[in-house]
DNA sequence: TTCTAAATTATCCTATAGGATTTCGTAGAT
DNA sequence: ATCTACGAAATCCTATAGGATAATTTAGAA
């Protein structure tokens, strides 16, 4: 009894921490994220439970949150596939949105900002000087990350639960896009590709006048931290306009 | 063949205009609106496949999505549960965050609405007079869905997508709170529910001064419809707020 | 009374089978 | 040669049963 019982406890030493359609959706959107799964490419249930060697269940429910997330689209009877890239128009739509909001968040974040806030604005700041290097030697993905956790933070320093919610939601697309521009580099044959990585660092994170969208949010910050809503809010809308310069050309090139 | 045709079409009387998942979402969503199920109740996947007369596995589907409308959600290994209503400081936020985006959304519309959309726009009016009628006898269901819907159009034709589908997402909670207090009614002994009614549509949907919701809905459709964006912008913002004057009072009742 | 340990309950996951629908390929007719 | 009709394969959707693990309850001992 007691060795058959503890051969069971050896077999699966597995301390599975959450349940398995949590992990086998965040698995699901890594995939898509990382271009395993290609904008527009079917999605095959039974696949994909062989593949992440699970059954379908948890691939089911992992599928049907990553639709209402809008990462995925399920056509009736035909199945599930990945949505397409933002378009020209849903790129200025999703940007039109965040000019609503997100001014207005930083805003409420420079007045109302603790010393706990202040912390972590910092420290998020720090890190973000560490992944702009790897940026330079073409690993954007450090400095995507920060600038979510960036654009997170002060949602959630904001007070406000629902803008809270609201950008981690939309900006699935938005970090969808981004990895999109970054991973088609690496399909390019290699000879270019040192030069695409040069061009795409410039444009996207110097853009042309030599601002660093990096320094955009040094502004951002210093504003929220030193307590004064105005120029947080201002900062913040000249941060989310050029970033919007930044991308529309890189959406019309990704149409194609 | 012909013969065969017919009788293929007839057996198949069931054109399954939806999948099954997609009929059980709605199903247990109505429940949650109608308070089957209620707030902060627990909510087990098995009685509700034999209760709805289907396998588990679509009930699974549809709570995962549910939960990513935030109406359920689902602790690790204890199961789901309804979420409960919205506390003082959620109602807060969330009508912060439409009056962020609904004015805006309201003076697009001015200026961008066509034929098509003035249409629509005088038909849902129209329909708000007899949907006032039936709240007069109690009956407030038609009054919130047409407020829903309201709402709805004038995002749409606002023409940004992101924001359509961002009022959509938000305002399940809001029918629910709604409904919840409707709902409440119905529990009052007899005697007294007659005076409860004829409070909550003076409170909720006359206000103290006598100006109605409706007439304040009135005043953002005419504005829209005469293409002047300054006035539909401050009539939305008007709006919101002194909804959100009516709501308060209630969502602190709701609280004990 | 309080703490430990076993038994019960419930949830999650797996596995598989079968029905329904779409898609693709082939044969025949115009 | 093009189009229609039938048949086969693939895919999705549904249904059901059963095993494994965590949470809860109950019983017994200090």
């Amino acid at each position: 009894m007691a060795t058959k019982k503890a051969a069971a406890r050896a077999t699966k030493r597995t301390p599975r921490r959450s349940v398995l359609s949590d992990e086998i959706y965040d698995m699901i959107k890594a995939m898509i994220f990382d271009h395993e799964i290609a904008p527009g490419s079917r999605v095959n249930i039974d696949s994909l439970s062989v593949q992440l060697e699970v059954s379908q269940t948890p691939v089911r429910e992992a599928l049907a949150r990553l639709e209402s997330d809008g990462l995925i689209a399920k056509e009736p009877l035909k199945g599930y596939k990945a949505t397409e890239l933002l378009s020209i128009k849903e790129l200025n739509d999703l940007f039109q949105f965040r000019l609503l909001i997100e001014p207005w968040a930083a805003e409420q974040a420079a007045k109302l900002i603790d010393n706990t806030g202040k912390t972590a604005l910092k420290a998020e700041m720090q890190s973000a000087k560490t992944a702009l290097k790897f940026a330079g030697d073409g690993q954007f993905q450090a400095l995507t990350e920060h600038d979510s956790r960036f654009h997170t933070l002060i949602s959630s320093i904001s007070g406000n639960n629902t803008v809270a919610d609201f950008y981690e939601r939309t900006h699935c697309h938005l970090h969808l896009f981004r990895l999109y521009m970054a991973n088609k580099l690496h399909r390019i044959d290699g000879e270019s590709r040192a030069e695409f990585v040069e061009d795409l660092f410039e444009q996207y994170y110097q853009s042309g006048s030599g601002q660093l969208a990096i320094k955009e949010h040094d502004a951002i910050a210093k504003a929220i931290l030193d307590q004064n809503p105005k120029a947080a809010k201002s900062a913040m809308h000249a941060h989310i306009e050029s970033s919007l310069k930044r991308f529309a050309p890189k959406a019309a090139a990704a149409q194609k």
